[in-house]
DNA sequence: GACATAATTGCATAAATGTGCAAGAGTGCA
DNA sequence: TGCACTCTTGCACATTTATGCAATTATGTC
């Protein structure tokens, strides 16, 4: 695993780790379509420029994509990615063929 | 999905989220074994005492488990529980069930 | 007991991060 | 053109976090 994915994939996982952006994540997984940024704001009590950052980090991570529509910005959850992303992850700590031995055997 | 449910959930990701904890990870990922924390030590370039941090964080997460021998403290990777928690996130996510309508549907 | 090794802890510090408020940019509507 | 609404950005600030070094604790070995 070379440093640039490590990288990027603690990233990733550093743009779920804070409550109210992993808040968002959770108010736009129950979401059918998609929710503007104002809706969004409900979810967690902090102010909407703050709403405005999380969202943007979560976008430049590719955990939601956002459309615009006039003046509104709609965003959605990137479902697929997002699930494929974990599962990788899931997959190689339990894939035993990358296992070796340790220092003492 | 309650609010302490969400901060242990985010405290699991920001756990993950920072690259030298992650390629201690990945790093007891490709071992067997136990390895002890001065082993460890090669695979990132900090002190350390920075890695005797890090791992301790990855402990209580959930990440890591440990197991004093002599001296010298032993590490492993909770394959099992670490997986199923990414799985289960992103079961989580692609589960169509938990979705409703958007605010203008 | 003296010493080496493994790991942790206290302290200082620099950098990153989350936040709110106010101002600004972009858009739609009367 | 004026106004309202949505969202972003600049700024300041407090907190958290990652880090290294030195000291300390705990254990094994001679």
């Amino acid at each position: 695993m070379n440093a640039v994915e490590t990288q990027k994939t603690a990233d990733f996982f550093k743009a779920l780790g804070e409550f109210n952006r992993l808040s968002l994540v959770y108010n736009l997984c129950q979401c059918e379509s998609s929710q503007n940024a104002m809706c969004l704001c409900d979810c967690c009590s902090v102010d909407a420029s703050v709403v405005s950052r999380h969202l943007k980090t979560l976008a430049e991570r590719g955990i939601v994509t956002f459309e615009k529509v006039g003046r509104e910005k709609t965003y959605r959850l990137n479902r697929e990615e997002v699930a494929t992303q974990l599962r990788e992850l899931a997959d190689l700590i339990e894939n035993h063929d990358c296992k070796r031995g340790s220092h003492d055997d």
